[in-house]
Parts: structure tokens; sequence; C-alpha cells
DNA sequence: GCGACAG
DNA sequence: ATCTTGTCGC
């Protein structure tokens, strides 16, 4: 799926968006583990990568249960529609990488909020047949009307054509820009906001997303450190670099 | 034809 | 996504 064109990846999308359930799970109902998958990129002695952080919490404690990273070379341009073939490899490297499956799996992007029916968090679940739940910071597809400035409060995002729910707009903290939640696969909108809202702290996205985000933070700072035009014996003893350390980077850089 | 457009 | 200083608020 590294070397498609626009054309074949439409068709792809169109025909997996037919294997989309919005029926949730039974895992999904009875949560005992929810994760977060984010990408960011890096460029290491001088190739493009783009690396995937994931995490997986205990529900409803939300306590960190383990993480996992993955690097690919970037073999897809960014173009609004078609993330899914240019994240979606990387972010299934780390998901092999976990001991622990999450009941449910929150994806930075869109879920079925997409002019196929199949943004990211919808293709990643139906490829990797898990429960998941699309939340993007911006807009890509459907109708909808600002929800109010008080946390909690949601406004559905609708169908241009159907006029169908295919997601809310969720004000996660008050007088803080919105998050538009969708469901991913094995979902139903509802229940993506509800858990979404459930996992959701001092910051306004869920919990599991921002430790993936810190965490790839944190992870692309200690490659730079470790690959920049000074030493490469420059670890620090925390969490990130000691899995830095321990797993060579040639998984990172020649994948 | 023009503007919009996840990460 | 990424770059990038200061600034506002809990």
């Amino acid at each position: 799926m590294a070397c498609l064109s626009l054309i074949e990846a439409k068709a792809l999308q169109k025909a997996l968006s037919g294997w989309v359930s919005l029926r949730t799970s039974v895992f999904a109902k009875n949560l005992r583990t929810v994760g977060g998958v984010d990408c960011a990129y890096a460029t290491i002695k001088g190739r493009p990568r783009v690396f995937a952080c994931a995490v997986v919490l205990s529900f409803p404690m939300l306590e960190l249960l383990e993480e996992a990273f993955h690097a690919r070379p970037v073999t897809f341009p960014y173009i609004p529609g078609y993330l899914s073939f240019r994240e979606l490899p990387s972010m299934l490297g780390t998901l092999t990488k976990l001991k622990i499956v999450p009941d449910v799996l929150f994806v930075s992007g869109q879920g079925v909020a997409h002019p196929r029916g199949l943004g990211i968090a919808s293709h990643l679940g139906v490829v990797a047949g898990l429960a998941t739940i699309g939340i993007a910071k911006k807009p890509l597809f459907g109708l909808f009307q600002a929800p109010s400035l008080e946390a909690g409060s949601v406004s559905a995002l609708t169908h241009p054509d159907d006029g169908s729910v295919i997601g809310f707009v969720v004000r996660a903290k008050t007088n803080v820009k919105p998050l538009y939640v969708s469901p991913g696969h094995r979902m139903d909108a509802e229940t993506a906001v509800s858990i979404a809202l459930q996992c959701v702290q001092k910051t306004k996205l869920p919990v599991p997303l921002h430790l993936a985000d810190r965490l790839a933070d944190r992870l692309k700072k200690a490659l730079q450190r470790a690959t920049g035009p000074d030493s490469v014996e420059c670890l620090e003893p925390n969490p990130v670099e000691y899995v830095l350390a321990k797993n060579p980077w040639l998984n990172l850089l020649d994948p």
C-alpha cells in the first residue's frame, strides 16, 4: 500500500468502507483497557521517517500499562483524505509490538467522518480488527454547528447527503477548541463520545492520546540528540531513552 | 472555476 | 505534521 496511485487508493477506501461496523464491540461495552496511537516525523541521517507511538492504559483508572513505538520511511505525501496511506504502516508496526491489545483504541484523525467513510481510525480498525475511535483537532468532512462553550457540550456531525450522524463535535474543556470525534470501527458515535469524555482529565485530548503525543515528543528529541552532528553517546537514563538504548535505532532507521 | 482540506 | 517567542490563564 506504499505505492498506490490516488485512483487506486480511493478505490481501496471505498471497498474497505464496506467492512466498517458501527456496532459497539462487547469489549468496548465492558472496557478494561484503552489505548492511543499518534504519529510524528523526524529526518534521521538525512532520511525522512514517520514513527508511531502507542500507549495502553487501564480503564477507568487510566494508569499507564504499556508504551511502544515503531518507525518507517515516509513513502506517501500528505493529501487530505488519504492520511492513512502515509501513517498506517507505522501505526500497525507499533500495535504489533504491544503485549496488551486494548479494548478500544483512540487514533489521531477522523473515523467515518470522511469523504468515503474511511478515515485513518476506520482504516486501522478494519485492518487490525480493533474497536477504534477517531479524534481530530480539525474538521475534514461533515456539517455541524459549533457546540456551546461549556465542557461536555456536543454538536452532531452530519453527512452532507444523508443527513445521517457520522460523529460529534465535542467541547472537552470549557472555552477550548472542540474535538471532532467519530467512530472508527466496531463502535457507534454516541459510545465513542461517551468513552472519549470519560478519558478526559486536565487536557482536551483524551489521556491515551495525550500520552502518545508526549511520548512522540520525547522520542523525537532523543532521536535528534542521538543522531545529531555531535555525539551518539548522550542518552539519559529516563524511560524513553532506556527503550532507545535497548532497541538499536537500526529498527528505527532501516525498517 | 473557486475555495476547503485530518496529520 | 513541523518551525517558532512570547504571552495569557489556571
